[in-house]
DNA sequence: TTGATTTAAAGTACCTTTAACTTTTAATTA
DNA sequence: TAATTAAAAGTTAAAGGTACTTTAAATCAA
């Protein structure tokens, strides 16, 4: 078909987004590494791994997760997100990224040196246009374009600051993303499996509420209970810890994957 | 992060479903070619092509299409279905496979010779379970099973027949290609686009049919225009060919991509 | 203990969308 | 010219979504 001197076989990079809701927090959580080698060394990036021969790519996201944060999931939940062809989305050898997304049932605490200077789990907000994602020291944005600046390590732009933007185009998967888990909260709302095996009507708002870039309370209990009535399953009071009536505890019903 | 010697530089092939609509028959088309190399020569098979250095995925989707059916398509609506890991998927090396659609806004002949033995349009229709693509002399069915059987030529298998089963995972791929299609009729129904410029609401009808697995007289003509008012401009009526109301001529007014 | 406060559940009314069905219109055909 | 055909246009009831109000179950302070 084709002649072989054309034949691109380029690295296949497997890209993890792994979302987690902390419950001290009641915020949205998504796990971001520090690169310690080129290219974009010292830069944040989404957790990335190649692929291995004889692993299809879902196993190679869920084998990441194990080795990023010590989680063994075989059996979660890990879906595709999309896959990053851009030939001048790395600098140097070219790599395709196939994105995956994974949903912890918890989040569990960080242990250091998994393959990386440094993981740390950030915080999901929004602004009018963007999906913002920070931790105590940095603030980084999601963005509208695919490839929206040239290689900051190799070739040293003006914006080339490890602190405010993230590695490759990273900043464009979790556009891509956070509108993939935007447009399922209506049909198939896997995003929720975050919240794990019980959870409040809030705990469940709060989950939508920075996708759908409102605050929890403009979302109503009472309409989003009723939309949700088949998905979630009432399992009984929940523990009282301050004043106001107890939130009832639901889980989710089935959410086929 | 990972040692070299376990890396994978796996070939990349991008796969294209080419849709169309016959206004001859009044039914979507998709292009399948046969194929005249190993593995799996003789068998039909979703038109593929392997990705080139220094083209984006998009790009290469779209030179399949000039290629295979000698039509320039720059510019028109290619979008990505899904990526194909499973490392048994192919025989021998391993390939893996960047799905994209693309919907043409009118049927061409096929002119033969365009690097395969034979190029056809097939016919969609539908069983209660899946999907099928039948020509003259042949019918494919889409199936529920990933990597339903080890591949025929290469083992002989008791189902080993080119004129029943399509080339790797293709029937798969067909059954992921038309639930996303089935899935975004709601919200976004690019397999629109196949209708060209102007069309009549039966057509748009006809075009839903085989997804919803319905015949078109149960899509009540009255309600499809209300529900997809905002979405089809009037255009003026229809030339009279036989008995009945001339039906009104509608385009798309933007079908955002 | 009693009433104010807090938080969430439960209920109400209205409006829009959906779905099934009927009527009207505009063509051809006997 | 009336019957036939095919599609547009209209009707109605049920379902679903949205905004809002009321009730319930807890804490807290006088």
């Amino acid at each position: 078909m084709d002649s072989e001197n054309i034949l691109e076989r380029p690295f296949i990079t497997i890209t993890n987004l792994i979302w987690s809701f902390d419950h001290a927090t009641n915020r949205v959580n998504i796990l971001l590494v520090k690169r310690d080698n080129d290219p974009y060394n010292n830069y944040w990036a989404l957790p990335e791994t190649f692929m291995r021969a004889q692993e299809s790519a879902e196993e190679a996201a869920l084998r990441l997760v194990k080795e990023k944060i010590g989680m063994d999931l075989s059996g979660s939940h890990t879906e595709q997100l999309a896959t990053f062809t851009n030939p001048l989305r790395t600098p140097g050898d070219r790599a395709l990224s196939l994105g995956y997304m994974t949903f912890l049932p918890d989040k569990p605490q960080l242990k250091a040196g998994y393959g990386a200077s440094d993981a740390r789990w950030f915080t999901m907000g929004y602004t009018d246009k963007t999906y913002t994602f920070s931790d105590s020291d940095h603030i980084f944005q999601s963005t509208d374009c695919p490839v929206q600046r040239t290689y900051y390590s190799e070739f040293g732009g003006t914006n080339a600051d490890p602190d405010k933007h993230l590695a490759f185009d990273h900043e464009w998967i979790l556009k891509v993303a956070c509108d993939r888990i935007r447009n399922k909260l209506d049909y198939q709302p896997n995003i929720l499996l975050i919240l794990g095996g019980k959870f409040t009507l809030k705990d469940a708002r709060r989950v939508y509420s920075p996708f759908l870039k409102v605050r929890v309370e403009q979302i109503d209990n009472s309409n989003f209970k009723k939309s949700h009535q088949e998905l979630f399953t009432d399992i009984g009071s929940s523990e009282v810890n301050g004043p106001g009536r107890p939130a009832r505890l639901y889980k989710l019903a089935h959410l086929s994957a």
